[in-house]
DNA sequence: TGCTGAATTGATTGCGCAATCATTGATTGC
DNA sequence: GCAATCAATGATTGCGCAATCAATTCAGCA
């Protein structure tokens, strides 16, 4: 079935039935009703890989991200290919969560499909996939960070922002004592060690530090935990670098009677949805990751209508913190 | 960039550098070499697009899932991305959760890039779906369930079964009052009233049931337990759709000073990875997502291989009740 | 009546690549 | 020494569609 059957059904030339279905407004009333009918009958399913050679369109985002199962970005990524669906783009997802090479075999990969832009959620390692990235020429828009020489386009918040704000919140409530438990991300480091840098400058010296394998799963929390113990270090309170790992030193407490957060106070990172039902519910910090992808979507759409030359984007989402019973 | 560019350059004719590419044995080591370093030298991005036009393969997987935010089938998609990855292919996700119109659409979209097989996790609504799919000719594998007239392939487990298990097994411990509370999915309800079903065969006649609009959430735990008990009920153990949704029960129980499982046992299903890690620790059923991803792969990739003739594939990944101290 | 311009439709071309068939040169066997 | 075989390479064609430019129709107007 092609363009050609659906024109010979139709009684019309191919090129109708094209813009039938693209530009509507252009045909005449008659020939659209007829066009649809064809199409109608004929079950006919338009050719994108053809549609997209010759007009060098895909209408396709590709979106890097590290993991999908029960990741953080689930609910961004989700937004952000609803947005785009709405519009009319579709999207592939690729899982960069492994090694930098996977990773750029991937982008590689991924940019034979002449996507119309791309989005990263991770951050791309290799100095090589930034150069592929540019030599693309297509937007791109880094999602959940502010770093500084952006590729392209950002949408996110300041990670040392929120380690500061933590920091200041915690040294606030009469806390002294401070430990970190972080998974070894990028971003998540950079919160550790903007907490670090912050209390440092409120005078307090020393932060111990347990930093597990990613990705984070509550037995990363419950091994930090024992970690810091067996160091021999007696903290008030923990920042985690994510909920997840929060809840696994909950876990971890629960089973050695600390109570929490009497004798131990627990910072979380993220507001999973089951941060607010746990007993005790967790401190945590809000962002909105739902927001984060309707933007980026808008970001993107705003290019692909402009062809080019909108102004540049770098929107700072922020964040919340979210003060519960664990601090 | 062009095949042509990268010809000229390494100083052979075009279609020497495709198979250079994509079928290097059947080229001169010599011929070989020169390709790839033209093409590293002129930066060569394959266009998929022209290729899968003129192949008529796309190298693409589409999959269909509800949703993947905090999903329970984000763990097969996540092991069915990286097999297809490493086999070569790409994957595009389509998001089902919404109206049967909008799947539909999204349908008729991905159709359109003419993937080489699709992948269905959640439920396909419509009979119009059915047709586009068998209509378009290509591998089609149903996950996460076996239920009778098939498309194609099945991987998955019986939820009939589950439900049986679930039953025999609380009713051998002892539970006599049970109650039910289940997410308006179809899976979810077919797993809960094949319980009912069984424990009607052992003797019990009522289950009171709560029945929570989809996707589950903690609240939907929680507001289940409550609409349980404020008409009236008291079981002695609740059966939930999800883990997730049991959780919710668990948080609620302790709200309200209930003593699980002393007063009230609960059992989940899906054995996050949470399931273990919760105070009381959660009995469950544990399904191996992961296994159904590579097994959904292997059977694609097979069909791939055969060119469409290989042997019709229905496997039983089978379930595990997990007893731990909620029940 | 003829002319202008807008609305609608059509013919041709090329997007970048792989499939198909054809050709060249090297190697083997008798 | 010559045909037969094989490995390696190349020329041509068409995949299905949108862009571009050209043609047609028709209403409105002087």
């Amino acid at each position: 079935m092609t363009l050609i059957d659906v024109a010979k059904v139709a009684g019309v030339s191919p090129i109708t039935v094209s813009r039938a279905l693209h530009r509507p407004e252009v045909v005449s009333e008659d020939a659209r009703k007829k066009v649809l009918e064809a199409v109608r009958v004929t079950g006919y399913v338009p050719n994108m890989l053809a549609g997209g050679l010759a007009s060098n369109k895909s209408r396709l985002v590709a979106i890097f991200v590290p993991t999908i199962a029960h990741s953080i970005f689930a609910e961004t990524v989700q937004s952000l290919m609803d947005h785009l669906t709405t519009a009319g783009y579709q999207t592939m997802i690729g899982l960069t969560g492994y090694s930098a090479e996977q990773e750029e075999r991937l982008l590689g990969a991924v940019l034979g499909r002449r996507p119309d832009g791309i989005v990263l959620t991770g951050t791309l390692h290799t100095e090589e996939s930034r150069l592929r990235l540019q030599a693309a020429g297509i937007p791109v828009v880094e999602a959940w960070d502010l770093g500084a020489s952006p590729i392209d386009m950002q949408v996110g918040f300041s990670h040392t922002q929120v380690g500061q704000a933590i920091a200041d919140h915690l040294y606030g409530k009469g806390y002294r004592r401070f430990a970190i438990v972080s998974v070894d991300d990028s971003r998540a480091l950079k919160r550790s060690a903007s907490v670090v840098d912050q209390l440092k400058a409120l005078g307090i010296d020393e932060v111990p530090m347990a930093v597990l394998a990613a990705p984070a799963t509550l037995q990363s929390g419950r091994e930090g935990l024992r970690q810091l113990l067996a160091a021999g270090h007696a903290p008030h309170v923990i920042v985690c670098s994510s909920d997840t790992v929060a809840q696994g030193i909950l876990a971890e407490a629960a089973s050695r009677g600390i109570e929490v957060p009497g004798q131990l106070a627990v910072m979380g990172f993220g507001d999973l949805s089951s941060a607010a039902h746990l007993h005790p519910a967790l401190s945590t910090v809000s962002v909105d990751g739902g927001r984060m992808g309707r933007e980026v979507a808008k970001a993107l759409l705003q290019r692909f209508r402009d062809e080019g030359e909108s102004a540049p984007v770098r929107l700072d989402t922020g964040f919340t913190l979210v003060e519960r019973q664990t601090t």
